[in-house]
DNA sequence: CTGAAAGCGCTAACAT
DNA sequence: ATGTTAGCGCTTTCAG
């Protein structure tokens, strides 16, 4: 598959060539650009066809400056959530005729760098991000040079950009909320590590609900740092084994949910429960239980939005940060 | 951030012109070449840093040609097991300095076609593609032009290339098998739709295993084109109900697992459960069941680094189909 | 070890 | 409506 000259692919001095036009012409009927003489267009058209000629987007862009592509940077590429953030934000890209490549740091502060970086250097128009490092003032030139930056579900550090998160504070609230006005006079609290952003905010909410009814939480029944379901499993056995075992549980995660799941079913306890997240076959755990639910669609394709606005310089606003709002739904079977 | 020149973003030109010295030993100073006089590499650096000089990859790689990215097209974001694979073939491909984007039909035939040459024009290197499209044809051009293309999971149609498969029929074999030599008379089998690849080779599968020991499967207890996890449970309620109940069930995929797990738990049927392919919390059921589990990120490395060697030429085989082992595991908790 | 010049494939500005 | 000429930012000869 040489091209006339001999090289490698057929360029569109090729194709020019072989339609006895010039360079500009072919230029014209591969952009669509008006006014083209339609018989023109057709010997052109004929030639591509037959030389089986591929425009390069990469040399196009550089003379250009166009930029119809943003950046991904995931913090884990087998994270669901993530991934339906990115996939609605695809979506939103693409009515506007912007692409969108992922890429994921696997919650590598250092690959979040060099993709990051990487990204920029193959010249794409903006960036969404979900954070991972700790630092991001090494994104500040990236910005200044115009390469807008927006992070998602946990909020940047050391750089002013917009933000799009989780209303983890209100949605953690209005679960422990219901479950005091439910009557609960012993509700567990299960977090993760709280040096976590969402971590932290779950549990000022949870707390917060406390505070609102001018009670205060049992601090044995709040425990912390349960990075996966065994931990949350064992704690809540711990918990049930206690002299005043709780009559509720708020998981503050789906890793958490899971585990306490796994410990009210082993022991049959009469046990309310409602997590954080909503979780894959949530509706199939044998118990009705509760989740704090979001619109993960929706976040991702105002995140988007939002980037594509900056690019554009529709939006010259101060960045901001955005909650996206969170609801309590019923899951699992029902008997 | 406007170059020396009042232009856009500081090139090269700047980088050279601000350090006293030529265009090229700029270059040689990026690209990090040897026989760079220290003294002078430091005086470029300093001026990279000064002028906050990025460099161009696109701009690199046009002249260069090199082609250090290739492209996982996906069916679908938020399919878990697709993303591991794509997260895996891109740790494998970043071992050989290779950069993978992810893009995803959503499985839409029109959009696979849409978006893979999309990136062929953006020169990507090669190409791992989960099949949605019916024909593959439109990828001969592409291969020929030298980007090399490799599917995973579904085989492409009407082209000749490298095919990375999980072993459906030997797994499903396996399966049904296992439930037969622990006794069960009627073994039932959910399936989605056999015009699906994988659906038909499960469904030979598991015929084999009947077949292996004589025996013919109940047609009745055979249901397809269960395309939902509900359709999947109102077909084996409908079977619990009928006169002679299976009491033993094997379900193709993972959503025919759920439908048939809601079921099962809805009656407290004493139902053996083996499904294909294992899924997220599949350690909660609450009841033990078994699941054709395989390695997600082998197939992922294994394809990705297929494709780089076909990149570099180091393979020049013809190209193959590979199976993916399965393996029978023990899901859902014990009591 | 360093530099000048040519050119990758395309688009933009200016003719015609 | 079509063609001509630069030139995007970099790498690559080929000379010094």
């Amino acid at each position: 598959m040489r091209n006339p000259r001999g090289g490698g692919h057929p360029t569109m001095v090729d194709v020019a060539a072989d339609a006895g036009v010039s360079l500009k012409t072919v230029s014209r009927v591969v952009n669509g650009a008006p006014n083209v003489d339609p018989a023109m267009a057709e010997r052109v058209a004929a030639s591509i066809d037959r030389l089986g000629y591929q425009r390069n987007a990469l040399a196009a862009s550089l003379r250009s400056g166009a930029r119809d592509t943003i950046g991904f940077v995931s913090a884990d590429l087998s994270n669901t959530f993530y991934m339906r953030v990115a996939a609605a934000a695809a979506a939103a890209a693409l009515e506007r005729g912007i692409r969108l490549i992922v890429a994921s740091s696997e919650e590598d502060a250092a690959a979040e760098r060099t993709l990051t970086l990487d990204l920029c250097q193959r010249q794409v128009g903006g960036l969404l991000v979900v954070p991972t490092a700790s630092d991001h003032r090494y994104l500040a030139p990236e910005a200044a040079r115009g390469t807008p930056v927006v992070f998602l579900d946990r909020p940047g550090r050391g750089i002013v950009a917009d933000e799009f998160l989780i209303d983890n504070r209100g949605g953690a609230r209005a679960a422990v909320a219901e479950l005091l006005a439910a009557g609960h006079e012993r509700v567990a609290v299960l977090l993760d590590a709280p040096t976590i952003f969402t971590m932290s905010e779950r549990r000022a909410g949870a707390l917060d609900a406390f505070a609102a009814l001018g009670r205060a939480a049992d601090p044995r029944l709040i425990v912390e740092d349960l990075h996966t379901p065994a931990a949350a499993r064992a704690a809540l056995e711990r918990l049930l084994d206690a002299e005043r075992p709780p009559t509720a549980v708020f998981c503050a995660n789906n890793r958490s949910t899971v585990g306490a799941l796994e410990a009210i079913l082993a022991a049959d306890a009469p046990v309310a429960l409602t997590g954080f997240d909503d979780f894959e076959l949530s509706g199939l755990v044998p118990r009705p239980i509760r989740v704090v639910d979001y619109d993960v669609a929706e976040l991702g394709a105002r995140a988007a939005r939002t980037l594509l606005d900056r690019i554009s310089g529709a939006d010259e606003t101060e960045p901001r940060t955005r909650l996206q709002p969170t609801r309590l739904v019923d899951r699992g079977l029902r008997r």
